[in-house]
RNA sequence: GCCCCGUUCGUCUAGUGGCCUAGGACGCUGGCCUCUCACGCCUGAAACACGGGUUCGAGUCCCGUACGGGGCGCCA
């Protein structure tokens, strides 16, 4: 945690910087858990911006999508959503104040004209490079009447420095640079200047985002210069790459958050999964949002690309399933059902017969034997099967007549157990083992095959003791002969 | 094509010149536990991209090569 900003008098203001193409991608996420790990950590502020100065990208949808992962994941901002669009006004001003100054100029170049340069140059096989003749022009030399655009004058000799806290100092030559547009000819702004315009007035300290805009960051320092602004500190984290290292596609992992939400996966593991790709504190793995904030530096992010392991996620999430208590396991699963495939099936009967009640007591052996909450429910099924039950083939062929002949002499023996909990269950069975000189495997899988119509599942004793004295008994009766 | 950046087990990473016969985690082997499957515990295999320097000493510093990534819009 040696950032510069750390020790200084006024506390760090981050922000997420979202574009509304669509929902909040996993890399978009990471971004913004690092900013808001970065505003905790530091008694700062993070906030949220719109990056909607595309019309053709506006759509409100996403803007939805992405608050709702950024509450999902726990990721709170301050004040509202700031909408770039709406500021447009002042990015005018400013491209205007920059003329004025003489650090822009109007540019008559037209699209078509650029793009025949462009083509030419491509022909040539020479890197293009804009080199618009209206630069050196006087501000009443364009023709009139005519659309133009503004572009910044940027420096052509020397080099700009991009001093990145994760980069660390990247050179750029000002001559490898052009000048780029700051308002288009129809006087909107771009994104060059509406982030810089922005991210002052909003009083933005940090840059905390993606190595795409690495180059960008050469060229908007300028504008900083030239309003003569004060930097910010730049911090450019790597990309998420899909499995096979090639960028994140929706096939591995640029699913948007709710995406695995509904795939049962809880937001603290998430979290946690998603900051230690780039990230890391010594050897730790499993870190609470406390300590995370405790230990969380721009210091800590490595520079090379992390690939996306869903077996990874997996297991974090297992953990954090096992940590849960059945209570607050109960309330994800209540609102996740409804989302699940025959999950408002499942959710009519739940509401039957004290389901929620059963599940809440199965809920300690289902687990330790679940990565998501869908395999939670999963592993609940036999709470809600209704019998006679379907019996899976394993677990069919596991009754066989020997098994169910054994079924019937323990079902009776069962009918006396007055505590129908599971360790008198068990000590009714075990002494019922010995009595008839089975192990005790003989007698509890098919059991566990009547039972619950499959050859695995939660310890039978507790699945008797959640299923109750009568069903128990019933379904030990369907198996036997 | 030009400009930037990166490269430690399959994956995420620790490592900031001697503590490294390179550590942890996921996954994978084998085993223990055991009513199944998990959990838990114990084991094992598995990496410093390559080539040159610098240095008494390099995974750690420098240069080059290869490979990978990002960027080169009146998109964001």
């Amino acid at each position: 945690m040696a950032d510069t900003l750390k020790n200084t008098d006024s506390p760090p203001v981050v922000r997420f910087a979202p574009s509304p193409t669509g929902y909040l991608h996993i890399g978009g996420a990471r971004t913004a858990l690092f900013n808001w790990l970065y505003a905790k950590a530091n008694s700062g502020r993070f906030l949220l911006r719109i990056e909607d100065t595309d019309r053709a990208r506006n759509n409100p949808d996403a803007v939805k999508a992405i608050a709702d992962g950024l509450h999902w994941l726990g990721l709170d901002w301050e004040g509202d959503a700031v909408s770039q669009f709406a500021r447009a006004e002042r990015h005018a001003e400013v491209a205007h104040e920059l003329l004025t100054k003489g650090q822009a100029y109007r540019c008559y170049l037209t699209p078509d004209e650029l793009a025949d340069m462009r083509k030419q140059a491509e022909a040539e096989k020479r890197a293009f490079k804009i080199r618009s003749p209206w630069r050196d022009k006087g501000p009443d030399d364009g023709p009139k009447n005519q659309p133009y655009s503004v572009r910044l004058k940027m420096p052509q000799t020397g080099e700009t420095v991009v001093e990145d806290k994760v980069q660390g100092p990247v050179t750029f030559a000002n001559q490898d640079l052009d000048d780029f547009i700051l308002l288009r000819s129809d006087g909107s702004p771009t994104y060059h200047l509406a982030v810089v315009v922005d991210d002052h007035d909003m009083g933005v300290t940090h840059v905390i985002r993606g190595v795409d805009h690495l180059n960008n960051a050469a060229r908007q320092s300028q504008i900083y210069v030239a309003m003569d602004w004060p930097l910010p500190v730049w911090a450019h984290v790597p990309l998420i790459h899909g499995s096979d290292g090639a960028k994140l596609s929706k096939r591995h992992g640029a699913l948007g958050v709710e995406a695995y939400r509904a795939m049962g996966y809880l937001p603290e593991a998430l979290r946690n999964y998603l900051v230690r790709l780039g990230w890391s504190h010594g050897d730790d793995e499993i870190m609470s949002t406390a300590q995370l904030i405790d230990w969380f530096g721009l210091d800590g992010i490595g520079k090379s690309p992390a690939r996306f392991d869903t077996q990874k996620l997996e297991d974090l999430n297992a953990h954090y399933i096992r940590d849960s208590d059945d209570d607050a396991l109960l309330r994800h699963i209540q609102t996740l059902l409804p989302e699940m495939e025959g999950g408002s099936e499942t959710v009519k009967k739940l509401a039957e017969n004290d389901g929620w009640t059963k599940l809440k007591l199965a809920l300690p052996g289902l687990k330790p034997r679940a990565k998501t909450l869908c395999a939670i429910v999963e592993g609940a099924a036999f709470i809600t099967a209704e019998r006679p039950l379907t019996l899976e083939p394993k677990a069919a062929k596991l009754l066989d007549d020997d098994a169910k002949s054994v079924l019937a002499k323990l079902r009776s023996q069962l009918e006396t157990v007055d505590a129908w909990q599971p360790q008198t269950l068990e000590d009714a069975v075990r002494s019922f083992a010995e009595d008839t000189g089975l192990k005790l495997g003989k007698v509890a899988q098919p059991m566990r095959a009547a039972l619950t119509g499959r050859t695995v599942s939660p310890p039978v004793f507790d699945v008797m003791a959640v299923l109750g004295r009568s069903e128990s008994l019933a379904r030990l009766a369907d198996q036997s002969s």
